[in-house]
DNA sequence: CGGCTCTAGTTAAGCCCTTAACTATAGCAT
DNA sequence: ATGCTATAGTTAAGGGCTTAACTAGAGCCG
């Protein structure tokens, strides 16, 4: 491989010289730019990226950190639309994506992901989620690294998805059909601060409604399908008289539905219901799923958008990204209004 | 951040003791190994990988390329699968994920995928399937990078999943339950090597059962759930004596599932349907989907295992991981039968 | 006891690039 | 003509690590 003292002595120019037009800096006839371009034409230099990030101390790698929580954290639908957003915006930017997905546990952070964050390896971070004790931030911050959070670290620079704003126009739009006698299905609150928010939407549309918050039966999950269907079981069985079931993510709402079927209910003729997430098989379910998109790939996006500003020397605002509500055929008006 | 020569300094050696000592080199005293060990520790040493890179000419870096040939490759949960099971070797032997999903065309290679390529950040390369007419590999080995390939890529090293197998194991389930009257849901057979091997396989099953393989009715989907329903469509109107539909992937499984249900017939007692995959949703799905499983995470383990054992200067054999039937409740014996 | 082989560690060159500091020339106002 | 500024390019000092080549002492043999 050419190195840039080859270019150099091929364009008759010095090192310095070649190194300065490749990185656009001023002050070059136009003729000597030509000269060294030609030069790297030719012998199809390409600049080796470990020797200039010893020199200028930049890698131009972004390591996108997931805790390996659980198990099916790379079939997670959201957390993968994330990383596609960051990937397309970082990609464009000339930056490199490192996946790291440290083994994190209460007591101590992943030896092997402190070694990497500590080894000057990567410009910045992006930090999605977060455990609930331990934080991937902490050894980050103490050296220093720019970093961004995708959710409720708490940390300086964070994009969050307006979850509040989605749990709101979810149940809202439950409302709207003309419900009243609605069920929900979440996970225990205090598992995660987005849940959280969700449900403060979810419940300040109610209230707005003229319901009592309280008195809406709520039966948790776990996230999963089976834990979904077990919920609308026990809902459906102790109210029979709900219309409509709100379910805070996606995968939840579709084990309601195949539950409520198998109990005899139609969806959406005896009963709506609703989910939260837009993951790509709510779209061709059957019956196709009524959900909240957060927007992820936005979310990567704007998160990656964030973190090279910082980059640049920036001081970006902390930023909240839009939920949209989208309708589809789960939700429909109860038997009883129409 | 301390470097090297700290250590040294602070261990009374020089830094080539340290720098050896760290790498494991003979004939050290043990006084002198722990010497340079506690100074270590107590100064929270941490090698500069960039440093390290450029001096030892290895950067702990590999790269898993995937061309962005379609819109939902990060959602495609194969391939998740697959990142996962590289994720979880090469993380345990020390190495680092860069993901590039080089744009691929047919007329060009990605210009900054093929500068990433050239500029020697990377220790070696694998490649997740394969574009029809490009291929990723080409720059890689004319660059010389070690590389592995997952899928039909034609190069040294590679790790296929048995597709024949999965197609022969897929068709004799159905067959072994009684079905004769069988429909397959495939994709144009050229799009694909693993499809045309799958088929291959269930011809063989077929024609082993004493049927005609081509009297057989197929129909083509592209992949996707709604196009597995069009099929289904096709296939259950033009042949309403149907019993069985093969499918050739899980999200035309599922679509097929859908689309029978709304023409009136229950499955499985009606219809059989099976998939190929096994997607985290075939296991959820009403009726749980009986499909094959590529064993998706080793694919990628063994990969990552080979291309480990090709930058320690062995030359792996390439390798075929076996597939699994997986059978759940949406195949049962044909209504006629019982 | 000279010469040889091990063992244990050091010296210093180099990996390839960036960039601060410097030189040199031209153009211009004074 | 002098001094200044802007332009155009060079020199050389690193950045932190690895490793080939070397030194030096110890142990051993004939």
């Amino acid at each position: 491989m050419p190195t840039l003292e080859d270019v150099a002595r091929r364009a008759g120019v010095s090192t310095a010289t070649v190194s300065k037009v490749l990185s656009n800096t001023p002050y070059f006839t136009a003729e000597t730019r030509d000269k060294v371009l030609k030069a790297v034409k030719e012998l199809g230099y390409v600049p080796n990226l470990a020797a200039r990030a010893l020199a200028a101390g930049k890698t131009h790698i972004i390591a996108v950190v997931f805790p390996y929580v659980y198990d099916a954290i790379f079939t997670d639908p959201l957390i993968m639309l994330i990383l596609q957003g960051i990937e397309a915006e970082c990609t464009q930017q000339g930056y490199n994506l490192l996946l790291s997905t440290p083994r994190l546990s209460d007591e101590a952070v992943d030896p092997i992901y402190l070694q990497l964050v500590q080894s000057g390896y990567m410009d910045g971070i992006i930090a999605i989620d977060n455990h609930p004790r331990v934080s991937a931030l902490e050894p980050v911050h103490q050296r220093g690294i720019p970093a961004v959070a995708i959710g409720y670290h708490p940390t300086r620079y964070y994009v969050r998805s307006a979850d509040q704003q989605g749990g709101y126009q979810l149940m809202q739009h439950v409302l709207d059909l003309g419900h009243r006698r609605i069920g929900i299905i979440s996970v225990p609150e205090t598992m995660h601060p987005s849940i959280h928010y969700r449900l403060v939407g979810v419940r300040q549309a109610a209230e707005q409604a003229g319901l009592d918050a309280r008195a809406i039966p709520e039966w948790d999950g776990d996230f999963s399908t089976p834990s979904g269907a077990a919920a609308a079981a026990h809902l459906l069985s102790e109210h029979p008289d709900l219309t409509a079931l709100v379910c805070l993510n996606d995968r939840m709402a579709l084990g309601a539905i195949q539950q409520a079927r198998e109990m005899g209910w139609r969806v959406p003729d005896d009963l709506t219901v609703v989910g939260y997430d837009d993951i790509p098989y709510a779209a061709v379910f059957s019956p196709p799923l009524t959900t909240i998109s957060q927007q992820a790939p936005e979310l990567g996006r704007v998160a990656a958008r964030m973190l090279l500003e910082v980059l640049r020397g920036g001081q970006p605002e902390p930023s909240e990204v839009s939920t949209h509500l989208i309708v589809r055929q789960s939700s429909a008006p109860p038997r009883t209004a129409q």
